[in-house]
DNA sequence: CTGTTAGCGCTTTCAG
DNA sequence: CTGAAAGCGCTAACAG
């Protein structure tokens, strides 16, 4: 279109005295604002005169009249982990479609609990999902209690705290240990994560659970992370173990990833010598070696589930528990078979 | 600490009136304004009083009116691959030490362009990174002439737009060939993503560049892509030409992690019939069947300098073109091997 | 259908 | 060392 643009960013006023009209029905009408009625040649010349401008309205000046930035927080542990990943997409994605922006925080450095609180009370944000499970349970209660209409939990439950939303965790670890069974393994290891993440609780009690209502051996071994040296690590020790296991489950990607290389390094082959399964799908399982079977979960919806949680909290909803109805999906791939 | 927080939040007004001072004393202790100069003991009383209020400024008002929102935005393709999850750690850790926050936009959906002038035109961020190759030059120099001083390409660059940041991406490659070259290959292959992508055309350039020195014979495949799938299709295709490489480069961790996937597939020993190296490192690495010899590029570092930079504009600095200094890093595992 | 008025909460002159 | 006044750019009543 036209040449350079102007220095100064054009405002509402440029915009009105182009149009030849107040400044507050440019903003009526820029906004469909339902009382900016206006004749539609008005509404045509301010288009237009906004459109010449190039006028885009300022959103530090619409937050503090409104006090609405439109925008979320967002709170990672880091951006590492596949699932983060996904459920960051996923908040994105939505946030985006509902006309939202996005503020990103992690916690590497720092007191997670002062920089999450300062972003609502700031008023930088509207709402906070927070995914991350480094942040004490204690201090998020206190946090619901000053900002109770703007926390979400992402992917995590927390006694105390009404707004979550969680995946079917339980019965996705279910479906893998039932995947296992059908093959006819009948002594099945898991290496999980730490009993802090609650995430691993639940997936730990459906994978308990399953294998007892099926008359099965658990052999559940926990490690203080889920990342692959807590794979590889645990992979080992159920190898050790008295009467080791013919299949596993790995409570994430990354730990399946982890116990592969383990049984590589113990000359057990996968799945001949024994099945895996991984919770959680990834799009690299397909070029591993093998091919991995997985349980997926759709962690890209989680993080969609939440903004819409978030929102209906700003419009004065309810907090509530929200669990994504999918329900897990199994991929059958190459690191399963029968006994 | 106390009970439960006052309904409406505290603003400089509530502050300065509990102090028993003037709402721009406040303003101005509260920021260590050099021109704030109070005696001790208001100081401490408009201390005291901001901490008891649990006081926190608005950032819209305070966005409008030094019209500087503290923030930045950072483009990204996506959360997925590796390299933009290591380069978003790092703008964040930056940007987190120097005061700023973090708007996060990818472009899956909608007109990309459009988006990111929005962030910055509304105010919504001082300035913009653009950590993607999707968007294309031609859109970028025009954004540019709109936004001189707001705009940095992250891990790109673009002639017309004087702002960017890039690792050393050929002597990485070039590298990747030396280390090759000195177990006694003498045949090496790559797998390139599209030219489109100038992290390409330099990786490829050095890889090319050093096999003509050493008097190598290059064998470049170019893929439409540069992930997993993109590695396993180029690893094919190498296998079938006349004369296989013993040895090859991929420009991308994904690459390299398809290309073992293929190799085993067609029964290639990964490395006694063919030796491997990946252009820039991940955490699974360690963990891959064999383990993957990489060259480390440092990638959150790069983030890092986009944050130093964008900065240093936004202060009035000339926009100029940074190379990350730390040169190329080849880290040995099990995938390389003498001829 | 359109204009007026007021003010969100803060920073920034300029006085004193 | 501290206070007063003005206004960033916008939206939200209320008039007309």
């Amino acid at each position: 279109m036209g040449g350079a643009g102007p220095r100064r960013r054009a405002t509402l006023a440029d915009v009105a005295a182009r149009a030849g009209v107040h400044p507050s029905l440019v903003s009526r009408v820029l906004r469909n604002d339902p009382s900016g009625y206006a004749s539609s040649d008005t509404r045509e010349r301010i288009r237009r005169a906004a459109l010449e401008l190039g006028y885009r309205a300022n959103d530090a000046a619409r937050g503090l009249r409104s006090s609405r930035m439109m925008a979320l927080g967002l709170l990672l542990p880091g951006f590492s982990s596949p699932v983060y990943s996904a459920i960051a997409h996923g908040v994105e994605e939505r946030a985006d479609e509902r006309g939202y922006g996005l503020v990103i925080g992690t916690h590497a450095a720092g007191d997670p609990h002062e920089a999450i609180t300062d972003m609502v009370m700031r008023g930088r944000v509207d709402a906070l999902l927070v995914a991350s499970g480094r942040i004490e349970d204690q201090a998020l209660r206190r946090l619901v209690r000053r900002l109770p209409e703007s926390l979400v939990l992402v992917n995590r439950q927390v006694k105390g705290v009404a707004a979550s939303v969680v995946l079917r965790d339980s019965d996705a670890a279910a479906l893998a240990v039932r995947h296992l069974a059908e093959l006819g393994h009948r002594r099945i290891g898991a290496v999980f994560g730490p009993r802090t993440l609650d995430t691993m609780v639940r997936r730990r009690r459906g994978f308990v659970h399953e294998c007892t209502r099926l008359g099965l051996e658990p052999v559940v071994t926990e490690m203080d992370g889920r990342d692959h040296g807590a794979g590889f690590r645990g992979a080992l020790r159920l190898l050790d173990a008295a009467g080791p296991p013919t299949a596993v489950v790995a409570a994430t990607f990354p730990v399946a990833v982890g116990m592969l290389s383990a049984f590589h390094e113990r000359g057990v082959a996968v799945p001949a010598g024994m099945s895996v399964v991984s919770l959680h799908d990834d799009a690299v399982a397909d070029y591993l070696v093998p091919r991995l079977t997985t349980v997926m979960l759709p962690a890209a919806r989680l993080g969609a589930e939440a903004v819409d949680l978030a929102l209906s909290l700003i419009d004065g909803a309810a907090p509530r528990r929200v669990v994504v109805p999918d329900p897990p999906r199994l991929i059958s791939r190459n690191s399963t078979t029968a006994l």
